[in-house]
RNA sequence: GGCGCAGUAGCCAAGGGGCUAAGGCGGGAGUCUGCAAAACUCCUAUUCGGCGGUUCGAGUCCGCCCUGCGCCUCCA
């Protein structure tokens, strides 16, 4: 509430509490939508892996206008249609990677909370009834405008939209609004209605957090009138602010210089998005920039997210194949021997072991996600350097260096891997019956290829690899085999696997 | 009109009073290699939209201005 950053501490020790504005779900779920449901996710882990208690909520308001608009057009059951947008938002956000929430309160299944704060609310004196509508009174509740940082008075003198005449003030907003023909609507003291749109999330957070909870999210745009509003009814009912300790609002997803929103029709969809890219690599791009920030979406914006992640990625990936050759892909050793350690080796492990650290003193600092990822970005210099450090020197690799790298591999899979969730081996290696035949397929071919090299018989080699580039699959050669992986123009889900190859 | 957010290298993007302004992409020069790619090494912002001010010291704080965006009506 000081806009500005401050030092963390639970309100109930070892126990976070969250509250994230959810969706109102009339239509396809685009990133825009993802941003905020990834920070959480995000955050969540990251708290949870420092040791606290996390309870995440998220809401579906699912009671809406335009969800009634919607449903009319298409001759729908409002709810049904609302449950049937849920579920396509769940299914993306699962495909997406991102773990449930704890809770998704939906509207239609907590009218009576609702009710029972506005009956709170207008006994209090704080709202009206007027003919079956019941609106809040801003002028009873002095701290309006404190998140927005707007007056009242500059907000009334300000008011260029036509205001019902019925209420007391322009800036009054509605509680409850009494039913229209054909809408659905639920029994209340001032007769049939339906909650209004700022109501219910101060009554589910109430309800499933209590009051003065953590941190409460949402996008920019929410934060007036919306959270102002829910500020001022939550407070006023509870008479013991705050009603939230931190709020926390992600910047927008933009296409272009313009706002992505359904209403301006310009939205990429998350289904569409995931067919073309990996997930981790759409998490990648997402996180890459600070939460607080702005994002310009654009094919551009992912195609050069595409290459530094690949780099990121591949040193993973790369990594794991690296210990699995060796069979040492394993969980890591207890501690390497530091006396079975080069100078190299000595400097690499310590890189290692502070890389926690710096990624814990990023995350942080308001989550700085940027910044954590620009850590995995050293360890994968640093991991990439000593393997090839290990491979050109003439001794063999000693158990010792193992270590350090199964150490390293374990904090790739830890924060890049579980955490952030945009390293993923998979991501790779594609998936479905036909990325199966086509790694058998180009596993012989890498086999015969190889062979033709092991005669120096460079046409061959050269052929094969070359038609395979024109088909949209690039050959690497390394000093223990061959692999392949999709250009980045593939239309198939990516892959990098490991061909046969002679192993060194 | 009011309120809010932002403007940092060719591009993306951290940093919010004091070590040499993170990281990525792109570009340049090397190393390695049958070649190619990948990877690695080095280089690529005397300066942070503009002008004033505060301070021993300012991308960082204050004021004004310019530009873009968001909200004030449904939006993550």
């Amino acid at each position: 509430m000081t806009r500005r950053k401050e030092v963390f501490e639970p309100a109930e020790p070892g126990h976070v509490r969250i509250y994230a504005c959810g969706v109102t779900p009339y239509a396809e779920a685009h990133i825009g939508h993802a941003r905020p449901a990834l920070l959480w996710s995000v955050i969540r882990k990251y708290l949870q892996w420092r040791g606290f208690r996390v309870t995440l909520v998220q809401n579906f308001t699912d009671v809406d206008d335009k969800i009634i608009q919607r449903a009319r057009e298409r001759g729908e059951d409002p709810l049904a249609l609302a449950a049937r947008y849920a579920e396509q938002y769940l299914d993306a956000m699962r495909r997406l990677g991102v773990e449930e929430a704890d809770h998704y309160p939906r509207v239609s299944q907590h009218i009576r909370e609702i009710v029972e704060m506005i009956r709170v609310l207008e006994q209090k004196g704080f709202a009206y009834a007027v003919d079956g509508d019941v609106f809040f009174d801003v002028t009873r509740f002095p701290d309006y405008g404190k998140l927005s940082g707007q007056r009242l008075e500059e907000l009334m003198a300000g008011t260029r939209f036509e205001t019902d005449e019925r209420k007391r003030n322009p800036m009054d907003f509605a509680l409850w609004k009494a039913a229209k023909p054909g809408e659905p609507s639920w029994d209340s003291p001032w007769g049939p209605g339906r909650p209004g749109w700022h109501i219910e999330c101060s009554a589910m957070s109430l309800a499933y957090l209590g009051n003065g909870f953590d941190f409460h999210g949402g996008g920019m745009d929410l934060v007036f009138p919306h959270h102002e509003n829910e500020i001022a009814q939550s407070e006023a009912y509870t008479g013991q602010p705050p009603f939230v300790r931190f709020w926390v609002h992600n910047g927008l997803v933009k296409m272009g210089a313009e706002k992505m929103s359904k209403s301006l029709g310009n939205v990429v969809g998350i289904d569409e998005l995931l067919e073309r890219h990996p997930a981790a690599l759409i998490r990648f791009l997402l996180l890459n920039t600070h939460y607080r920030s702005p994002l310009e979406f654009s094919d551009q914006a992912l195609a050069e997210a595409r290459r530094g992640w690949q780099r990121l990625n591949g040193a993973f990936v790369e990594l794991k194949a690296f210990l699995r050759e060796r069979g040492a892909d394993g969980a890591p050793e207890a501690e390497p021997d530091r006396a079975g350690l080069d100078e190299a080796g000595l400097r690499f492990l310590a890189s290692v072991n502070e890389t926690p650290a710096r990624f814990d003193a990023s995350m942080a600092d308001d989550f700085n996600t940027p910044v954590a990822i620009a850590v995995l970005f050293d360890l994968a210099r640093e991991t990439n350097g000593f393997r090839q450090h290990l491979l050109r020197r003439a001794r063999g690799v000693q158990r010792a260096e193992l270590a350090v790298l199964q150490r390293a591999l374990a904090v790739f899979e830890r924060l890049g891997g579980w955490l952030l969730g945009i390293l993923d081996e998979r991501a790779a290696a594609g998936a479905g019956e036909s990325a199966q035949l086509l790694g058998g397929v180009m596993e012989l071919l890498l086999e015969v290829r190889q062979e033709a090299r092991a005669r120096k018989d460079w046409a061959t080699a050269d052929r094969i690899r070359d038609r395979l580039r024109e088909l949209g699959i690039i050959v690497e050669d390394t000093p223990t085999g061959s692999r392949w992986k999709l250009a980045e123009d593939a239309t198939a889900p990516g892959a990098a696997n490991r061909g046969s190859g002679t192993d060194a």
